[in-house]
DNA sequence: CTGAAAGCGCTTACAG
DNA sequence: CTGAAAGCGCTTACAG
């Protein structure tokens, strides 16, 4: 390994000059610096990032903790987060806590004192008090997608008007009973866009049936059968808002196995918008979330405060809200 | 932050001596060793991991480097790395090279000589040199899923074997006039699928159309278009073999724009089993790669290289092969 | 303009 | 069994 030492004695220097020169270009004469250059050069000399955050305090690392790898959502927001990091010199480490919060938990005492600058969150549980402690403790920290209206940095979208808006495209299309496919309620996002779904239904006039909310348990599969059941008990329905796609894509198989018809017999809606659901069939209605851009925000908002607490600065939190578009397809029409 | 010194000072002993506790147990007396357990425990004392790293020479932490987040098969590995790392105690940096080699040199220009034990590589391309340069160096490197028959660790499976599997299976099943849907052949995964179809032909005594070879150029849009213009120019086909199950996605919404049924006039194959594969109308039959297992092994064989580094053994590079299964569903019925 | 020194937080031989 | 010292590779005031 090529270290500041080997850089100095090739160039004829001592070593403070060589970090000098490699560091702050001022105070150091022409020569010099061209030596320092040219040794440093044909060694191939890179600093040590490890020594340097030893002495600096600061590591340009950031953690990104996700749900899991296999949340639909997960990857195109990490893809967002790593691209604004690469570009701004910083390094992304992955966490990824299997929705488990004593993984969360492990993890978080692990980079709290050391391996990194802040951390962006999109696994926060309603439950998850060590992560609005760290917060508490001024140790940098964003929330992606998932927030609970605490006091801290935060991205998502307005689940709660996005479903509303999809459930009256559905109503204004003449559909009246409308069945949802709802997530796990411990997730605000679930919560909020089944509260958009009553609303909904209350601003038609339309009585919300207790029969009709599918609420998925254990996975997808579950809602498979629920949506089985729910027509194999004779309940009429026209359409189904499926709060998000990998949903709806389970929801259509069940209906299909039912015999029904997409959209003629019953409408199909869903949430988030991933890559292959304008290739289905039909092609699905759904709401496009911008994943990317709340990854590229989040990243970018970490680095504000970061940059805050190095300069002494204060930072003051705040929820950024992006828009969501809803997307009409054939499923629906 | 909680330094060794504050334990130190709380247990009233010399900061060596917590050292010596937290490391290894041997030559303390019990009651220094309670005496440091409990001022660590009041203080919540965790080691700086970057001091640690600075003077060991290692930082328990490896690299991830992937191609896109938004590649199909990459959340999945990840998976597996992740998991296996955490397990182990270490930490995995995402380096996304997004398909591009200057962004992949960058990347390991810096993770060389400092942050990292060790690089996990699924974005190897066959031009890659700098790959094959660091691995000359001895540093602990292992290939997944891509790689090219060097003398590298890996981890993959046989593409060629599995797509001729899937052909055979086409063919036994009645189908004669087969078309491919193959990505870029820069990938080897698509050389050596592309060679299994070849070879399936060969065998069974039908000849390689080129007319039938429609080659992925600009994402999947362009397959959607191959698709449509072979059925326009008037090509009979009786089954398509799509070197992905993405691009098996983009091929049934070709056919079925040019009204074709699936399976009855076209069978669609596909490569990869990724989760909604299942719920397609036609649920695709497609050749399932054990991913997450790839990612498992991929970190197993790391760990062990880094081992042998440290122990200053000796350690032979292999390639495991791991199986593929067939996995026949409506779409080729 | 440049070198010697201190120090970031730790680990580990080396004395005692 | 335990403390003092050296040193990992760097940065940055401090002298000169």
């Amino acid at each position: 390994m090529v270290t500041i030492k080997d850089v100095a004695r090739l160039a004829g220097v001592s070593f403070s000059t060589v970090s000098r020169v490699l560091n702050q270009k001022k105070s150091v004469s022409p020569d010099t610096y061209r030596k320092v250059m040219e040794a440093s050069e044909i060694l191939q000399y890179t600093p040590n990032s490890i020594a340097r955050s030893l002495k600096e305090g600061c590591t340009n690392t950031v953690a990104l903790m996700v749900p899991s790898m296999r949340n639909h959502i997960v990857p195109e927001i990490a893809q967002g987060v790593e691209d604004t990091a690469r570009k701004n010199g910083m390094t992304v480490i992955l966490c990824n806590t299997n929705e488990d919060i004593g993984v969360e938990k492990e993890y978080l005492r692990k980079l709290k004192n050391q391996l990194v600058d802040g951390i962006i969150v999109t696994s926060m549980l309603k439950s998850s008090e060590h992560i609005r402690a760290l917060q508490r403790e001024g140790f940098p920290l964003v929330l992606a997608i998932r927030h609970y209206n605490d006091p801290i940095d935060a991205v998502a979208v307005d689940n709660r008007m996005a479903a509303y808006r999809a459930m009256e495209y559905l109503i204004k299309t003449g559909h009246r009973k409308i069945a949802i496919a709802v997530g796990r309620l411990e997730l605000n996002v679930y919560v909020d866009r089944y509260k958009g779904y009553c609303e909904a239904l209350e601003h038609y006039g339309i009585a919300l049936e207790e029969a009709l909310v599918l609420r998925e348990t254990s996975g997808l599969e579950s809602l498979y059968h629920l949506v089985r059941a729910m027509i194999r008990d004779g309940h009429q329905i026209d359409a189904i808002f499926a709060t998000s796609d990998p949903k709806a894509i389970m929801v259509m198989k069940a209906l299909r196995d039912c015999g029904l018809r997409i959209p003629q017999d019953v409408a199909v809606m869903g949430f988030d918008n991933i890559e292959i659901s304008s290739a289905l069939e039909p092609p699905l209605s759904t709401v496009s979330q911008p994943l990317y851009k709340i990854g590229v925000l989040a990243m970018e908002k970490l680095m504000a405060q970061i940059r805050a607490k190095v300069e002494g600065k204060e930072y003051k939190p705040s929820l950024s809200i992006l828009d969501t578009e809803l997307i009409v397809r054939k499923s629906t029409e």
